[in-house]
DNA sequence: AGCTTGCACAACCTATTGGTTGTATAAGAC
DNA sequence: GTCTTATACAACCAATAGGTTGTGCAAGCT
């Protein structure tokens, strides 16, 4: 099932592992290679590289050739699509029940966005 | 693997799937009886009734038992987490790259970072 | 040239996912 | 009471996910 799988899906799926959500957390202060990335982790480096992999593919990194290396840069694009996917659904319930309004603006209060997404 | 799975593995998973995404967006319209939210989908009542147990597992939504019917209504909070966990990672790498506001309009306009990767 | 490092590919295993059909149950209608 | 409606449970199935080990290979080091 699934064969050909959506963006959104790609990059939610991508988002539904903590492993996964460590190496975004670990990328977001920095590159890194693939075995600095594995470091932390119980695993062995070839898991890590699926999960790269996993992550390239709904395309929240990208990769270069460094040398023998190939380090991980992040991409912050599709990552907006899927925060865009919930903020844009949550303010729909959250007009039908007002109250969570304040609740939407303290998660923004670190970035105040106000752009008009559809 | 993943027998105990964290809260924000759940909301993502559930929300990696079209099916279960246009179930929330159905919602956000309005509540609805598994029947009514069963009806544009091409697939069984009990399938639906599975995304429907997944998105409560993840407390997307909750279920009332009225009559003979069990409504499902929505419940933001968790989703709330989800947007929560993008949008402050966002922020981190964002803030590497440029932290403009107007930068992540572009991004959501659908426009290519430049890539300045330090 | 030969060793080492950094990473990916392939095969394999098990658990989970997403669907099916078939059946059961609980509540209202007659 | 019996019928119907709305939903859930169980068993089954194919495909995917997430891990392993083993191996291959390209790039630098000496």
């Amino acid at each position: 099932m699934a064969v050909v799988e959506d963006e959104l899906s790609l990059v939610f799926s991508a988002l539904a592992d903590p492993t996964r959500r460590a190496i975004l957390e670990r990328l977001a202060r920095g590159d890194a290679t693939v075995n600095q990335l594995a470091e932390p982790f119980a695993m062995t480096q070839q898991a890590v590289s699926k999960h790269l992999k996993v992550l390239e593919r709904a395309r929240l990194i990208t990769r270069t050739r460094t040398a023998q290396s190939r380090p991980c840069v992040l991409d912050a694009e599709h990552l907006d699509q899927a925060a865009g996917w919930i903020v844009r659904h949550r303010q729909v319930w959250a007009d039908r029940h007002d109250r969570l309004d304040e609740h939407l603006a303290a998660l923004q209060a670190g970035q105040r966005r106000d752009e008009g997404t559809t």
